[in-house]
DNA sequence: ATCTACATATAGACAGCCTACATGTAGACT
DNA sequence: AGTCTACATGTAGGCTGTCTATATGTAGAT
């Protein structure tokens, strides 16, 4: 997977991964594996400045907690933040459909 | 159309346009435009200097021409272009698939 | 003791898309 | 003659987000 291509699409990833419950980092990477069946295997240097970056911007709120003796830190949707997947879906199937209908075009009558 | 969402993918978009016939950088804006349905304005400095990386790497090879006193600088597939173009047909439909899977992913039961 | 999995974080590199600007021709209209 | 729009190419520099590499530490298995 070019590391490239995920640009401006990482957003809707990690929005859409919490969508259903709240989860720390490292969860959060397992979540994309999982359910991208293996192919997406984002690094921690991108996920965890993203998630930063989405809390300051106010998408998702964070709090600390200790399971295991290991400290997480578990991000949550907020309000914004649901807002938002909306509209990085439909952005998304915008994006798709232009980049496959280009991809795909036969000669357009013109 | 947020900008970063082209980022990795232009290089596909550019090559698919000129599959069928040599086009020159203005006339493939224009294709580009049309394709997408008036979604796609992709600015010059964005497709001229991609085109002209596109040559550097061999996917693509250029020629002047003098069209009613206009120059246009023509380009076309190479043999390379034309490999590569595949190449980017079958990483956008697995990045389609995998990003499309994600977001619109139920509780997969593990 | 050592190794692997779990868990978070940052610094700096890198690449490519964008804005803004520069340059010039042709043709229509006033 | 002057102005405007469409056609046509190009570069410099900014921006920003993803990546690599590194750092730190716990828990549990061998």
């Amino acid at each position: 997977m070019n590391p490239d291509a995920l640009r401006g699409h990482m957003d809707a990833l990690l929005l859409s991964v919490l969508e259903r419950e709240p989860l720390h980092g490292y969860a959060i990477i397992e979540a994309l594996q999982q359910r991208s069946g293996g192919v997406l295997n984002v690094p921690t240097g991108t996920v965890y400045p993203a998630l930063r970056r989405l809390e300051r911007i106010g998408h998702l709120s964070s709090e600390w907690a200790t399971v295991g003796g290991r400290k997480r830190r578990t991000y949550r949707l907020t309000d914004s933040g649901r807002r938002q997947l909306q509209g990085e879906r439909s952005a998304w199937r915008e994006f798709s459909d232009v980049i496959g209908s280009v991809l795909r075009a036969e000669a357009v009558t013109t």
